[in-house]
RNA sequence: UGGGGCUUGGCCAAGUGGUAAGGCAACGGGUUUUGGUCCCGUCAUUCGGGGGUUCGAAUCCCUCAGCCCCAG
């Protein structure tokens, strides 16, 4: 008796593949729309019922049955409410990390068991084998990183045939399946913020917005405003709205007094830091032995840096020293650690040293 | 009200007779399943105002205005 798959069918390319190849390959495939959002933003129209009508294009296209699963409460706090109070205390969240988490890879799944699924897929470029997370075969692709909290468990029941391709080969897959989506742009940004952009989310969500404020350099000038420190991450470049030098990059930030912290110097040593300090550790399998040779991915399609040293602290807190200095290491941003192609876990930044 | 210097797009700034570099900012686009980074494009028919010399000036001359420095 074949196994019943239940696809996450976003509507894009790569789950239509997904859910293509499964079939394909003898699979009992259900498509499964999860709708987390469908609230339209000022100036843009929420995609949700586009994409929700993508997806059953597919399904339909495919022979399979189709559903769709209505996570917007769930996905509200978990993932949105998640974001706007790790903006709220001055650090820069990974939402997407955490509907992986929370949506895809818990309830998903969970509510997918129950409806009669032995396994679960997804779209994302990334390979599963024995419970053990791997990076995508496409370097330019893998979503590996994205997925560094998810369980064993969870992995043990999914499946990701997409981690398999290259990029441009599910492409061509979607031509030859003849699939609706197949040349269907792909879609970026925070699923639910979309082309609106995080500040004007931030905007409409905050209510107790912190207003202007100063924007500090080094010496301790004040050389411009901004319009609230929540909305600024490390490394970015500061928009004073005014010229006559360099750019200017945040370093740092102040929330209680509000204030934003700048250099115009790429080399200020405040911008680099080889060593961080990580909390709220998850390990897939195990937890880092001693003597394995680790690599560190501190942001999305960042190159992997050899892991020089690491510790856990008394705290409880991972420390870890890379063999690289890394630009703008930012709390609330996830640092994922690599054995060769597996990956190991990662933790949630809390402060970078040196 | 003696002398000297300066005035180029929102900001900084090249350019001293040959028909307006560049950077920042801004805006638009691209890359990217987070934020950010990065990349590309657009952005002064015009050089404080007026007049003159010249085939031709932001560049030379005259003049008016503003700013700065020194001397007072």
């Amino acid at each position: 008796m074949s196994k019943k798959v239940y696809v996450g069918m976003s509507g894009g390319v790569d789950s239509s593949v997904t859910a293509a190849l499964l079939k394909e390959q003898g699979y009992e495939v259900t498509g499964v729309y999860m709708k987390n959002w469908s609230q339209d933003l000022p100036g843009m129209v929420c995609p949700w019922k586009e994409d929700y009508q993508d997806a059953k294009r597919v399904a339909v296209q495919l022979g399979i049955p189709f559903k769709v699963y209505d996570f917007e409460t769930e996905y509200r706090h978990k993932v949105v409410d998640y974001m706007l109070e790790e903006y709220k205390a001055g650090r820069t969240p990974n939402p997407d990390i955490m509907c992986n988490q929370e949506v895809k890879f818990k309830l998903f799944l969970q509510t997918a068991l129950e409806d009669g699924a032995d396994m679960i897929a997804t779209g994302h470029y990334a390979r599963v084998k024995d419970g053990k997370l791997y990076a995508g075969i496409d370097p330019n692709k893998d979503q590996s990183y994205f997925l560094c909290r998810v369980t064993e468990d969870a992995l043990r029941k999914s499946l990701m045939p997409i981690g398999d391709y290259e990029k441009p080969a599910v492409r061509e897959l979607a031509r030859k399946f003849g699939l609706y989506t197949a040349e269907k742009k792909d879609s970026q940004g925070i699923c639910f913020v979309g082309k609106v952009g995080i500040k004007d989310f931030l905007k409409e969500f905050v209510h107790d917005l912190p207003g202007e404020g100063d924007i500090i350099d080094p010496r301790g000038m004040v050389i411009g405003r901004h319009d609230g420190a929540l909305f600024y991450t490390i490394g970015q470049r500061a928009g004073l709205g005014v010229g006559g030098g360099l750019p200017y990059y945040v370093i740092g930030k102040d929330m209680a007094k509000n204030e934003v912290y700048v250099t115009a110097d790429l080399q200020d040593q405040r911008l680099w830091s080889r060593s961080l300090t990580l909390a709220s550790l998850h390990w897939v399998n195990e937890p880092p032995r001693e003597g394995a040779a680790y690599t560190a991915r501190t942001r999305y399609r960042a190159d992997l840096i050899s892991v020089r040293e690491w510790r856990t602290l008394e705290s409880g807190y991972f420390y870890v020293t890379l063999a690289d200095e890394v630009r703008a290491i930012t709390p609330g941003q996830s640092v994922v650690l690599y054995e060769g192609d597996r990956l190991v876990g990662s933790g949630i930044v809390v402060s970078a040293a040196d």
